[in-house]
DNA sequence: TAGATGCGACACCATTTGGTATCGTAATTA
DNA sequence: TAATTACGATACCAAATGGTGTCGCATCTA
């Protein structure tokens, strides 16, 4: 039995802009059928249905089927991961900015 | 005259798991060369200087030449603009999570 | 029951990505 | 001066990416 629930990097799952507005467009709704969605990019319904798939890959978006669609819905819980790799960056440019305003200041 | 300052997306630039690697290798120390770059990596220089030069086209590292070595440095400045796309999803996963607090609490 | 709708599964294609090896040249060192 | 080192530039390649169109099936609806 292959393991359905393929890995997917977060980092690239968000990397796309198509797949940054679907994360958006899910988060302003509870859940969206398939082809609701695809109304609102100007690409067909098997390519907005791929990139959910990354999405789903990457734990981003659930989905279950109703009837004849399948609606999707938005887990924003994995980007705690890319908000924790800032975080020591986000320190870090705080640091430099601390930095340069001290060189600027003298 | 072209454009030498390509155009490079932030998120793109951070997806590549070698690229964070460079990102951290550059925040731990001032400025380093491309060679000393390399032996941090099991690929050759031309492949870390690709990946370097798809992080300089998002403004995430500056270089200069000193000598015949080039100095590579971090710029975190351009990841806050991660910080910002994300800090929106903060809000909406902490409001997920203090719904699903009540729900359980019910 | 017949037609329309929503979708998964394919097959296919152009472009991008991530790596290689090689060559030429400028700077350093022996 | 001669050899070595550091690098950019280029050509090349396999695999992944981001899109298309089509087929078939399940589910609504007239």
């Amino acid at each position: 039995m292959k393991n359905t629930a393929q890995e997917r990097d977060v980092f690239v799952a968000i990397a796309d802009p198509t797949r940054r507005k679907l994360i958006r467009l899910l988060a302003d709704s509870d859940e969206l059928p398939l082809y609701e969605i695809t109304t609102h990019f100007e690409m067909g319904r098997t390519a907005v249905s791929k990139h959910l798939t990354i999405l789903k890959e990457a734990d981003l978006v659930t989905n279950h089927k109703k009837g004849r669609e399948t609606r999707y819905q938005l887990n924003p819980a994995p980007l705690k991961e890319v908000k924790e790799w800032l975080s020591f960056y986000e320190d870090f440019w705080n640091d430099r900015a601390a930095l340069l305003k001290d060189i600027l200041e003298e």
